[in-house]
DNA sequence: GTCTATATACAGATAGAC
DNA sequence: GTCTATCTGTATATAGAC
C-alpha cells in the first residue's frame, strides 16, 4: 500500500528549516535587524511554529551559533591529514584557514557573534573557545613534535602556534570583517600562505649550530 | 553690565552632550539595542534636540564613529616620538599598541562597528582605513629607513608592518572581542611586547653574512 | 504541531508650543 | 533651539482554531 502521509524522515524538518532559515537571515542582517517574521516567512512556517521549537529570540540565536562552531572542525582535520615534510605540511593548514577564514558566512557568523557579544559575553566566550582555540590547540602538539625532532627552537608551543596563525592571518580577517574591497583571490592566497610560513620558520629556526 | 545671558561658551553644548551620550551607549549596548529615548534620556535633552543636530539614528552613530577613530592617532604620535635603538623603539610601539588596542572602549569601538559593517560597509571601511591602516602605514617609512641601514631584511615594508603589527595582537584582540575572561597585567604586557619585538626582528634579521 | 490573527510594547521620527 | 506630546510602523510573543 502507498502512503501518502509524510515520511519518518520529515521528522524535525521544519526546525530544520526554521534552523536554515534563521542562519541565513542572522548572518546577512545582524541580529538585531532579523525579525522573528522575516525567519518564519523564509522558512515558511507560521511564527508560532518557530516558538513552538526555540522559546524565545536569542535562544534561536544560540542554536545557530552553536552548530556554526563546527565550521572550524575541517580545519582541524586537514591538520592531521596527509603527509610531507615540516614545510609543506605548514603550507596546506595555511592555505586551508586562509580560506575558512574569510570565507563570507564565516565572516558574517563572526560578525555577527561579535556583536551579540557586548550583550551576552558567554555567546563570545564560547564561541571561541570552540572555534579558533580549537584550532590553536590542535597545532599545539604537532609543532611541539617538530621542535623535539630539532626542526623548531621553541620553548612555548602555544605561544608559536599563536604566531603561526598571527601571521597568517595578517591584515586579511580586519579587513574581511570592515568590508575592505581588496580581498585576494586563489593564487595570491597560495602566495600569502607561502610566505607566511617561511618567515615563521625563519622566527622559530633552530641555531645553525 | 553682567549678563545673565549663556556664554558664549556654552555655544554648541547640547550637541555636544548628545554626541557623549550616544557614543557611552552605542559601545555600551551596541547600535540595535540602543534607542534615541536613551540617548535622549542620558544626555538631559528633549528627543526633538537630538534630532535637531542629527538627521537621524544611522547619522548620529556615524559622527560618533568619526570621532572614534582618532583613538588611533595616539599610536601614530607614539611612533615618532623618542629615540633609542630600533629595538627599543619597536618594543616601546608594540607596549603602546597593545595597551590601546585591549583598552575595553577601543573594543567596543571595534564591536560595534564591526556589527554594523553589516548593513553600513562603506562606515566599517571608513573606520579601518582612518584607523588600523594608519598605523599600518606610519610604520612603513620607519621599517624602510631601518633596512637602508641594513638592521632588517625586508623587500617588502608595508609586509614587514603587517607582520610586526600581527605578532604585537596575537591572540589578544580575537579574545578581548569575544569576552574571554583572561587578559594580560600590566606587567605581562611588557612580556609580551618584547617577546613579540624579539621575534619579528630574529624573523627579518639582516644574513650574518 | 501548525497555522492566522492579535495583544502589547516600544522604536524612530515629527508637530507645535515656548 | 528646546521641549512635551504624539503619530506611525513594526517588533516580540501568544491565543485559539484546526
Amino acid at each position: 500500500m502507498l502512503s501518502v502521509e509524510p515520511p519518518e524522515v520529515e521528522r524535525g524538518l521544519k526546525p530544520e528549516a526554521v534552523l536554515a532559515a534563521a542562519k541565513k537571515l542572522f548572518m546577512e542582517r545582524g541580529y538585531g535587524a532579523t525579525s522573528m517574521d522575516d525567519i518564519a516567512k523564509r522558512a515558511k512556517v507560521g511564527k508560532a511554529t518557530v516558538y513552538e521549537h526555540f522559546q524565545n529570540k536569542e535562544e534561536l540565536f544560540a542554536a545557530v551559533v552553536t552548530r556554526e562552531c563546527r565550521g572550524h572542525s575541517a580545519l582541524v582535520e586537514a591538520l592531521n591529514a596527509g603527509d610531507g615534510d615540516l614545510r609543506a605540511r605548514l603550507v596546506r593548514f595555511a592555505r586551508v584557514f586562509l580560506d575558512v577564514l574569510i570565507r563570507p558566512d564565516m565572516i558574517a557568523i563572526y560578525r555577527t557573534i561579535i556583536a551579540e557579544t557586548v550583550r551576552a559575553p558567554q555567546l563570545g566566550t564560547a564561541f571561541y573557545e570552540n572555534g579558533p582555540l580549537r584550532v590553536r590547540n590542535a597545532l599545539v602538539p604537532w609543532l611541539s613534535e617538530a621542535a623535539r625532532r630539532g626542526e623548531l627552537a621553541l620553548d612555548d608551543p602555544e605561544r608559536a602556534a599563536v604566531d603561526l596563525i598571527s601571521l597568517v592571518r595578517a591584515d586579511l580577517h580586519l579587513r574581511a570583517l570592515f568590508a575592505v574591497p581588496t580581498l585576494p583571490g586563489l593564487v595570491e592566497k597560495d602566495e600569502l600562505a607561502r610566505a607566511a610560513v617561511d618567515r615563521f620558520l625563519k622566527a622559530y629556526a633552530p641555531p645553525v649550530a
